[in-house]
DNA sequence: CCGATGACGCGCC
DNA sequence: GGGCGCGCCATCG
């Protein structure tokens, strides 16, 4: 259960978890809103989070894809990934999605 | 505490 | 355009 309490993990999940379905958003977009004064944007702590991601069903973390809209790694295979995002409505080529129509833009 | 790794991103060749 | 290396933070060992 990954002993760290609300650690930096929790936070990326519950981004990932606000991402409206149909939508995907990148590491970048997730580490930026994670990002602290204090610290940078994190791409790699986020991918971490979300490999680590305890709760798979509860985090939708294949709606994260990379910078270029590309599926980055999913615990489970890419393949399903990209299914998912297919059957949410986000069409995925080439396991790559196009960030100018479906990236999550959410400006809290 | 230190060292190494990782679902990234960007720069450079 | 494609391939390679470095840097970033956090977590794991």
């Amino acid at each position: 259960m990954i002993v760290s309490n609300k650690s930096f993990s929790e936070k990326v999940w519950a981004v990932t978890a606000k991402i409206p379905p149909g939508r995907v958003a990148t590491y970048g977009d997730i580490a930026g809103r994670l990002a602290n004064k204090d610290s940078a944007p994190a791409y790699r702590a986020v991918g971490m989070a979300l490999h680590r991601n305890p709760r798979a069903p509860v985090v939708p973390c294949h709606r994260v894809v990379g910078s270029d809209g590309r599926l980055t790694g999913y615990a489970g295979g890419l393949a399903k990934k990209k299914r998912m995002l297919e059957a949410e409505g986000v069409a995925v080529v080439d396991g790559r999605v196009d960030l100018s129509a479906y990236r999550w833009q959410n400006r809290r």
